[in-house]
DNA sequence: GTAGAAGTTGACATCAATGTCAGGTTCAAG
DNA sequence: CTTGAACCTGACATTGATGTCAACTTCTAC
């Protein structure tokens, strides 16, 4: 498929794309006149690629880890090596700390919410955020 | 407490307290010479707004956040509009595609680091992350 | 072959919290 | 009073993925 597919599918810009190329996160085949071809499983790359910065990687960091994991048919190209694993563990850890946060936040915002819906509301999803 | 003190207790650079000053999410006494001064409760506060920070919202919006929190001690001095509330309830709709796309990725380091322990390993961490 | 949609590269802009530095002032202990 | 640590303001830099625009080329449907 063409650039302007893979970013409709995947949620992700044209621009996007073109720049994890220049990462070395994502390949494309070219056609003669210089457009960019992508297989199939280029839009899950992609929405994995995209859920790593999510999670606060760097395009270095996804660039090691992406040859480690398994496809969606098998298993993986590379195994990490020590030092690789080093880095991701603790990468693990700082994701662990994030997950903590979040999860306090978003009780705050609940909280918040809720205290300000109590009072008289019949909307459903706030009722059902009530513990 | 003065800023260094108000700084180091809750892990938050001088250059940041001040910041968050101009923000309208951090009051201080000054002294007659111009230095701040804190109260005890400063530490709590600050480390609530790194934590709402950390949690993807901006200045703006921790702003009009804050007051509608309860302290520690008590009750929020203010009720959150109906637009903060809708503002709020993205934000924390957001924060919950956060998490869940956190957790993904945790899961998917776990498992490429549990492959390359894999073959040999007397760690007790990774071990324990074995499923 | 032609028109218009879609693609290309390169450059520059952005966002927002935080780092850093300079030059000056204040505080507190002796 | 002195001295050094701590603080003040203001300015500029950083970070890194992404937005945006310009000028040009390629692709595709007719």
């Amino acid at each position: 498929m063409r650039i302007g597919e893979l970013a409709r599918r995947s949620g992700v810009s044209e621009r996007s794309l073109r720049y994890y190329e220049t990462q070395g996160l994502l390949q494309s085949e070219r056609t003669s006149g210089g457009h960019r071809h992508y297989a199939e499983s280029a839009v899950d790359r992609v929405i994995r690629i995209q859920t790593l910065y999510a999670a606060g990687l760097n395009s270095k960091k996804i660039a090691k880890l992406l040859p480690c994991m398994r496809d969606a048919d098998g298993r993986p190209n590379e195994i990490a090596t020590p030092t690789l694993v080093n880095e991701l563990t603790t990468e693990r850890d700082r994701i662990d700390r994030m997950i903590t946060d979040l999860l306090r936040s978003r009780d705050v915002l609940d909280e918040v919410i809720d205290t300000a819906a109590d009072g008289a509301t019949t909307d459903p999803a706030s009722l059902a955020r009530r513990r």
